[in-house]
DNA sequence: GTTTACTTTATCGAATTGTTAAGAGGTTAT
DNA sequence: ATAACCTCTTAACAATTCGATAAAGTAAAC
């Protein structure tokens, strides 16, 4: 039988290996294609490497625990944020609360049973399909108290003026900003600074977000579009 | 000496009795035709009795704030919206940020220089006397904030020459600019360009909005239409 | 049919923006 | 305290775009 075709890539994490290879097992034969790791550092850095979108790992593993795994995954901005679920052994275990606060999406408990673990991944990554194709939601929004940016679910940590600028910017897609406007508006009034300083910052700004954002209508000024 | 004709009106809203006679002073001395409201309530009111072309206000007031006031006459739809710019103190203030979010169109800082309050007021109300176009029903759009001219729902992105070439001859459709005209507004009247310049803009203008809209009227000048 | 006025194309120079690198000044980690 | 790191600015140069002109083609006017 040939796995259904599925673009979703799982990560597991987990200290023993009898485990992983039946959640593997499992989840291959629904056709996801499927990573693994042995502790809680490997599966940090797989995740960086290959942007799973789910990641499912024990509470309870020696050196770092899933607790703390999750939530370096949810401050590490440059991670494409995943699901994450945690696999722990009891359900009424007290972690589960723990586990929410640092940012996990749902539990899987053991003894782990094939037609609910698939019943659950399948609801969890359905979640991200829809938000997905969500018209609401935007590919960028600004965090004006962290002085961060979210593009395309990636988070990116703007220095003061890059992001003052992409704020102003950003207030008003589409509008046209003139030179001498963001300069009096971001650099203030009587501050003066070379001409070509704006430049620097549009090109840092776009070397972060990606050049599709700010276009330079030549002899005017700058201007941000969502697409 | 008698103030030059103008017939724009601007509506000031500010609590402090000193900045509106400052502001009314400076603004009458011009020519224009002011009123004034010592705060957002009255302003508000007035801008619906008067539909002044811009509206001056400044952004710390008690009770209801600028911000508040802008984005309540950007919303009631009854007022024949204006221009609106803001007063505020500090040039790095987040509040200009919001200001334009609420829908402002430019920023005005304290301590105000009457020049280019003068300056700045001009260049803002030149975009409104040649914003007749009416947007409906109509096959041919442009946005003066965005620098985009929609030809049959299409955005086109003009270089700034071309931006303000067509920018005059649509500003009254079915008028014939003489050249001279033409060269005096678009070019200025100081620099001196040579006589086939013009007609260079108008042929890479036909290029992208289409033969249809520009009419050569032989030994006078250009026409826009609609048609 | 000649003249005049505009159109069109091609080209060049100038103005504007993009890019890189380096340094001053400040902050954090060791 | 020192090193390592960031941010912001500037300088210098490259790349690009825009605007103006010349020159040749076309169309209308006389």
């Amino acid at each position: 039988m040939v796995p259904p075709a599925n673009d979703h890539s799982i990560l597991l994490i987990d200290d023993e290996q009898d485990i992983l290879d039946f959640l593997s097992y499992n989840l291959k034969k629904e056709g996801y294609k499927v990573y693994t790791a042995n502790n809680a550092q490997e599966g940090i850095q797989i995740a960086k490497d290959t942007s799973p979108s789910l990641v499912i790992l024990d509470v309870m593993m020696p050196e770092m625990d899933g607790i703390e795994a999750c939530q370096i995954i949810r401050r590490e901005l440059s991670i494409n944020q995943p699901l994450i679920a945690f696999l722990t052994s009891r359900a009424e275990d007290y972690s589960q609360i723990a586990g929410f606060e640092a940012g996990a999406d749902d539990y899987i408990t053991k003894p782990i049973r094939p037609r609910l673990l698939i019943s659950k991944v399948e609801s969890l990554l359905r979640r991200t399909a829809l938000k997905e194709t969500d018209p609401k939601s935007k590919d960028i929004t600004i965090d004006r108290e962290k002085y961060i940016v979210h593009v395309k679910g990636q988070g990116i940590i703007l220095p003061k003026k890059e992001f003052e600028l992409l704020e102003l910017l950003a207030s008003r897609p589409g509008k046209v900003f003139k030179r001498e406007q963001i300069l009096s508006i971001v650099w203030g009034n009587d501050t003066i600074v070379g001409e070509r300083t704006i430049d620097v910052h549009i090109r840092k700004l776009r070397e972060k977000i990606g050049n599709d954002y700010i276009r330079t209508i030549k002899g005017v000024g700058y201007t941000f579009s969502e697409a």
